[in-house]
DNA sequence: GCACCGAGTTCGTTCACCGAACCGACGGGT
DNA sequence: ACCCGTCGGTTCGGTGAACGAACTCGGTGC
């Protein structure tokens, strides 16, 4: 619970960016916020969706709400059953996920526009750092719409990735009633 | 050289941050290009800084070259000796960087400020998204002056972390006849 | 009672990371 | 000529993490 013991600290490095890495750099552990910004929020929508090992999910979403980035939460009584939200300190990570897609559509070799992020209010696309170019604002990701793009596999086989393919709000959780 | 057999790529995901994450997201990549920004540019420097296992510093080092973010060019002839700099695709993840650790500094709990980064053209310290507040522009890499933090540990053990006590631009190459 | 579901845990194999040792090309000192 | 040191790696044995399949457990619906 404390430090050490895994692997995954970078030792006596002093700088902020090796210590967010030692919170979000692990494999999976981005692809799971980006998904929590998406609007999946329990662990079988998660599992589906990413494709990871089961025990390697569990891990990371155990070690996020540790770190305070997700807040997991009961929403049901009977059968008991929570679902994984992202916290402020897990909002906080939105450009930092908005300047890693801007980097992969743009610099990555092979890359096709997936999906379009645009400004809520006015429909604007969003620039590279997330900002609306249109009302000249950050945009915080409450007001984000995403947009499927030319790139994105029209029939995908999880149910998540179909319902993904919607325009939708970000951080607004998936309808179970139509998965 | 194409999809491989290594288990660094996020299969059938098809996402931007997923794509970007193949090429910079396995351990001690994303140190390595920080390094290069801050001036490293020689393996023996990254060696030294990261203090990352030598077979690991190759093989990313390799990797980052054959994706493009880095540049191995040949500084002196005899005896025959390398050196890695960013390219113009490597210079595109700084919007990463300089989110991710802001991301460091301001949520992950115990952080001091350990860097401080400023427009060299007017002196002002950079604002959340690496843009100048006073001057309204993104500044570019190359026009940020890095200067230490009280955070920082006045006395590293390695001759490149005492190089980056100074305040200096970024991309400038370290000065070996200093260290 | 029984099948089913969500949310994990367990387990054996495979793979990547680690750190120490080794290697080869070159330069400098004696 | 010989030894020493540096730089930029490669090799190698041990360890820990990731992988995928199987299993468990609580609870519900039929």
């Amino acid at each position: 619970m404390n430090s050490m013991a895994l692997g995954k600290d970078y030792a006596h490095q002093q700088c902020s960016i090796a210590r967010a890495l030692e919170v979000i750099g692990e494999r999976w552990t981005l692809l799971v916020v980006r998904d929590a910004f998406y609007g999946v929020r329990r662990y079988n929508d998660f599992l589906v969706h990413l494709g990871a090992p089961r025990a390697v999910l569990a891990a990371r979403l155990q070690a996020l709400v540790e770190a305070g980035v997700l807040d997991r939460r009961r929403y049901q009584e009977s059968p008991p059953r929570d679902e994984y939200v992202l916290t402020d300190r897990g909002l906080a990570l939105w450009p930092v996920l908005r300047s890693l897609g801007a980097w992969g559509r743009a610099e990555v070799p092979g890359a096709v526009a997936v999906r379009h992020f645009h400004h809520a209010d006015c429909g604007t696309e969003l620039g590279p750092y997330g900002e609306c170019p249109a009302c000249r604002v950050p945009v915080p990701p409450a007001d984000v719409e995403m947009r499927p793009g030319d790139g994105l596999d029209r029939d995908p086989a999880d149910p998540v990735g179909r319902a993904l393919l919607a325009p939708r709000r970000l951080l607004v959780a998936l309808d179970h009633a139509k998965l």
